[in-house]
DNA sequence: CGGCGCTTTGAACCCTATCAACCCGTGTGG
DNA sequence: CCACACGGGTTGATAGGGTTCAAAGCGCCG
């Protein structure tokens, strides 16, 4: 149904976007091994505590990151998306601090450390891509903390949905959106630390002015772009969805 | 007054206490070229947007990074100590996302991209080791979020209070400590997401039990660490203070 | 002594949590 | 084909943690 090779692809396509690779550096990524994987919603995938031995890409479906407080109160700290490598960095950090866990039925690539290892020693230059890639998840996540620390109901949510929208569609975004979120209330309730409750209502009072709708079938649908921006307080830059070639960096030369 | 020899020693301890680094990996790191700076509080020493061409050690003070939303309010979604590369990330993102503030009065060392890139590329290793330290950061992020978005105030800042001590004194925390946080109330709001008149409020409601003073001499006095880290639901795994040396990783073959 | 930055206190308010039902579509089994 | 269970989603009532605004206290330094 959904072949590796596309999800490599995408994650290609990912790295490229704000890093210099050679076209030999690219197929040795798309060679990377890996077996495949479906899991079921609510499953951990990678659970806490014990050491692991490889990384997973996302095929398909919606994974997030899960921490806890001992009261058993969950928060997403990461979303990932197809095309996402969620872990790559238990390359250098092999035993994971949070779980992830799939969001809905998702297809995984489990790629072998050993080989992303090798990749990276054998090309400093995807070593730095690596590296790179991991710091736009940095800086997604301090946003996280400014979105949980600092804004209300209506605005975590609705930056939430402009994050989405743009990881999914780069930086093509016109002011009427289509993406497929399948993300339940409750899971958006603890990607934004809120309660269930309240995200219902707070969600029911976001289409005012038909800015966004949220059917069922979890295709979110944003009429208003430029309103839900301003609402959510929501500035792309920390995304890098698609930094100007210009702007790229290589610290390693081109043989 | 501060050599920028020791931060640059404490800098490699942090290091190797989670990577594996050789003697000569090591003194390169030592040898690293910068200049020093001494800036006041609340002063912006990397600013949001312009590219940069240098990160900063913090050798003395403490500095933390801002983030903020429209309507002003600020959060803080990091604090580096001395010793820490406070945006060693920005070596491979030149564009800050967010702004670093000192919060006291503070001593830098800028030591320039260019020299730190021509340590990762001559000493994968080195390059390894970098990425790692970044990615420790990152899950003190992922912490960050939980304790903002699942965690009550007293929670929260006593859970800021143990990470901040296991930072100082690593793996040897006794029930006892004491160690310098030179940060105002208000600033500690900004970095748990409350106001600063609640935080004086819970503030005043911790000690009950005589658990911790914050004496305005800025050192706090730790009475009883084990009950702390049960009130803040601390689990101090994440931090890799001192990871066991069988647990460190290299990717690249020592020669 | 006066000013300044930080801390402290009070009172009112409100956003969000909590608890508890109920609804509704879907799938399952008798 | 209906009964039932199940996982979301929805709604109401109530409570509380945290905010807001405003003013006063306090230590420190010039």
């Amino acid at each position: 149904m959904f072949s590796s090779t596309t999800a490599l692809q995408r994650f290609v396509h990912r790295l490229t976007s704000r890093s210099v690779l050679t076209q030999e550096e690219q197929s040795a990524i798309l060679d990377l091994p890996g077996t495949a994987e479906q899991v079921g919603p609510n499953r951990d995938f990678v659970p806490l505590g014990s050491r692991i031995d490889h990384s997973c890409l996302v095929v398909a479906g919606l994974v997030g990151r899960f921490g806890q407080n001992s009261e058993g109160g969950r928060q997403i700290t990461a979303l990932h998306i197809r095309g996402d490598m969620a872990d790559l960095h238990s390359v250098v950090q092999q035993v994971p601090t949070s779980a992830l866990q799939a969001l809905t039925v998702s297809t995984l690539l489990r790629v072998p450390h050993q080989a992303l290892r090798r990749l990276s020693a054998r090309y400093p230059a995807v070593a730095e891509a690596f590296w790179r890639d991991c710091m736009v998840d940095t800086a997604i996540l301090a946003q996280w903390v400014v979105n949980v620390g600092r804004r209300s109901a209506r605005q975590r949510i609705a930056h939430l949905i402009c994050e989405m929208a743009t990881r999914y569609h780069g930086a093509q975004v016109g002011n009427d959106i289509t993406f497929d979120l399948p993300i339940t209330q409750h899971q958006l309730a603890d990607a934004s630390g809120l309660t269930p409750v309240h995200v219902n209502r707070t969600l029911q009072k976001l289409p005012e002015s038909n800015i966004v709708s949220w059917s069922r079938g979890h295709v979110v649908h944003v009429a208003g772009w430029a309103e839900l921006k301003r609402i959510a307080d929501f500035e792309a830059e920390y995304l890098q969805a698609q930094v100007e070639p210009a702007g790229r960096l290589r610290m390693v030369e081109i043989k």
